[in-house]
RNA sequence: GCCGACGUAGCUCAGGGGUAGAGCGUUUCCUUGGUAAGGAAGAGGUCACGGGUUCAAUUCCCGUCGUUGGCUCCA
């Protein structure tokens, strides 16, 4: 007999031998009808695999996480087979579960998918499925497993094996069908109820770019039919959100094939909205002891030399501007760091100056690769709301803290309250790639993860991410669809500093080196705009938004009197505007709701008399007639209620 | 940069070897209206660009540019 501790401190006995699913079957059926794996003493198992010795056991369904995985890991186990009876002599390499499903990568040789055999793959996947084939694992000698994909001229899966360590490889098969696994796998096939290839994209065997191309199915799977179309619908939902239609549809920003890719153009709209997110930053910058500066657009080579950046990146960038004058070159800025070093340099500091805040808007120019594209969240042209501290190694904790508040200020204020937070620090296996004493590492990575702490952040560290010259704290977003972005970063640099030959007057009296951080709350408008974009679909903070009320005249005789109000919300600081058109109010009132303009203000004859607007808020509320007073002070009251000032958070 | 898909009116999209269609928008006229589309008429396209095949190409093929899903990259 062997005793099993279940989740809940429960230790029940079993007979030796006894599987997860017969453990699931004896507390109750309809567990057992739902278990879809299970891990032994933190091990993963099959829901088959007897158990043996005393240890604790969790069950998981579809409605876990680690249920899921398992559920489109053995799913791509099933569009595997699906393609090698479609596409003979093919050839798999990998195929793991991912956040929303699965993918398996290909080899296809000669033939090509495309959408058009989705349908085909998707029906033999689900003929597959309904065979309720079961999921056998089993080991297999590191001799025999090489020469079975040897016979089967898979260099692929031969490389992974020659990888593995002899006695602990496996295979595990189902139907006819057999592949390299390291197992976890639902009981069999008939449980996967809908299927779904969603796309084929590109990919590197072992993401290596000089390595062979092969093409990635991406799937997925459910136990309902309803749940696939539940997703479709969620994937159609979350393409209304995406920051490039409402762009369009909302005219904040364009693209031009004249001016370039990548190049943004910010419309009329879209560029108060960005006005008015900049002052907002400025004004909690000036707060936090901020001085705004201004650098120019391009700057010698020589710079960017010194700074190291040519070195790295100049020729993968934008190439150098030449002038009349034979060997001068000028570099398009590709970061605002540089001149804020030689700002600094401009005069010498004592300590008692530090620390100096130099912050800037600075628009910036990369030359991304052609295919990293992506609507205004990867441009070539975009602004950074950059900073740089310039601090004593003393100051460094507090200033980083501080940065960490106007980071927070900046994503609560605009409803962000689902970011996740990422520090990079040093991987301790290869400490020559990085530049600075140890002792200082030790000091900033200590200082930037008791700070994430103290601020009670949700953050994860990740070591080796570090940059060569600091560590950083990155502030993550998804996407509609999940994707997710990095937006807000601060960043501690030693590098710069030594490079530029900064440095202040110490209290000894002798010279120093001061610490440099990088920062930027927004990341970039650009991307911020785009998130907030997806994030809201359209929809605004009111304090933001560029129009904030449409007034509506009934008709043409009412139009004196728009006018009129539109006057009184200037002077009340409401941005409006009339919409004095010869349509009929229905349609006004359509047109504005699609623009997603918080308020609207239909004044009539009614309202004429009285001197007063009827206030319809967008989604269709009826806030009834009242005076242009009332209406100001309803919007001001709403947009402190959402928008407080830098430290009265 | 690589692999796949796509590119038709300002926007969203249909069509297809014999030089094009809808809805919305726009223009003009009628209508003067009360909380998500009032009516009528008109204008608007070298079917992304460049080659090729063909009697004939917007349609088929190739290339370029752009967009897009991934990969690689990301200061």
């Amino acid at each position: 007999m062997i005793h099993i501790t279940l989740p809940d401190g429960k230790t029940v006995t079993y007979p030796k031998g006894i599987t997860p699913i017969e453990v699931a079957r004896g507390i109750s059926e309809g567990l057992a009808r739902n278990v879809i794996s299970a891990r032994f003493n933190n091990r993963k198992v099959e829901t088959v695999t007897p158990l043996e010795t005393d240890g604790s056991l969790v069950l998981y369904t579809w409605n876990d996480e680690e249920g899921k995985k398992t559920f489109w890991h053995s799913s791509s186990h099933v569009l595997a087979q699906a393609l090698e009876m479609l596409y003979p002599g093919i050839k798999l390499t990998i195929g793991p579960a991912i956040d929303n499903g699965f993918y398996y990568d290909v080899d296809f040789m000669d033939h090509t998918v495309s959408e058009k055999d989705f349908p085909a793959i998707e029906q033999k996947a689900m003929e597959i499925a309904r065979g309720k084939h079961e999921f056998k694992m089993r080991e297999v000698s590191k001799a025999d497993a090489l020469s079975y994909y040897e016979d089967h001229e898979n260099q692929y899966k031969v490389e992974l094996i020659e990888n593995l360590e002899d006695g602990e490889i496996t295979f595990c098969d189902h139907d006819t069908f057999t592949d390299l696994c390291r197992g976890g796998h639902i009981p069999n096939t008939g449980i996967i109820k809908a299927f779904k290839v969603l796309n084929v994209a590109g990919a590197y065997w072992r993401g290596d770019e000089n390595r062979p191309q092969l093409t990635r199915v991406y799937g997925i799977s459910f136990p309902k039919q309803k749940e696939l179309t539940n997703y479709l619908h969620l994937l159609e939902e979350a393409k209304k959100r995406d920051h490039r239609k409402l762009g369009k549809e909302l005219e904040l920003f364009t693209f031009s094939q004249k001016v370039g890719q990548g190049l943004p153009l910010w419309l009329p709209k879209g560029a108060a909205l960005r006005e008015r997110l900049e002052d907002f930053l400025k004004k909690a910058q000036k707060k936090a002891g901020y001085e705004m500066v201004v650098s120019p657009h391009i700057g010698q080579k020589e710079l960017y030399v010194t700074s190291g950046h040519y070195a790295k990146y100049g020729e993968d960038s934008f190439q150098p501007i030449h002038t009349p004058k034979q060997d001068e070159e000028f570099l398009l800025k590709p970061m605002n760091c540089p001149h804020h070093c030689e700002i600094y340099n401009a005069r010498p500091y004592s300590y008692r100056e530090l620390p100096k805040r130099f912050a800037e808007f600075g628009t910036v120019y990369r030359y991304e690769q052609s295919g990293e594209l992506h609507g205004l969240t990867r441009v070539r042209g975009f602004t950074q709301d950059d900073a740089h501290i310039f601090c004593t190694h003393e100051q460094l904790d507090q200033e980083f803290k501080e940065v960490i508040d106007l980071s927070l200020y900046v994503l609560t204020s605009l409803g962000f309250d689902n970011y996740t937070a990422q520090v990079s620090v040093r991987d301790p296996e290869t400490p020559e790639k990085y530049i600075g004493s140890v002792e200082n590492w030790e000091r900033a990575e200590a200082a930037i993860i008791n700070a994430a702490r103290e601020k009670e952040m949700n953050f994860e560290i990740v070591p080796g991410e570090a940059a060569f010259y600091g560590p950083k704290l990155d502030f993550m977003v998804k996407d509609a669809l999940g994707r997710k972005w990095q937006l807000g970063t601060i960043q501690v640099d030693y590098n710069l500093p030594e490079r530029f030959d900064l440095t202040y007057k110490g209290s000894d009296n002798e010279t120093h080196r001061p610490v440099m951080i990088h920062r930027a709350p927004f990341g970039s408008m650009e991307r911020f705009v785009a998130l907030l974009l997806e994030h809201t679909g359209g929809n605004f903070p009111l304090w933001l938004t560029p129009v904030q009320a449409m007034i509506l005249p009934v008709s043409e005789k009412h139009e004196k009197y728009a006018q009129k109000v539109l006057k009184s919300m200037e002077n009340c600081e409401i941005r409006a505007l009339v919409d004095a058109r010869s349509e009929t109010v229905g349609k006004k009132i359509r047109e504005t709701e699609m623009q997603k303009l918080p308020f609207m203000l239909i004044v009539g004859d009614q309202e004429m008399d009285q001197g007063t607007v009827s206030v319809r808020r967008h989604g269709g509320e009826d806030l009834g007639a009242q005076s242009v007073e009332a209406f100001s002070d309803l919007v001001k009251n709403e947009i402190n209620s959402t928008l407080k000032r830098f430290k009265e958070v």
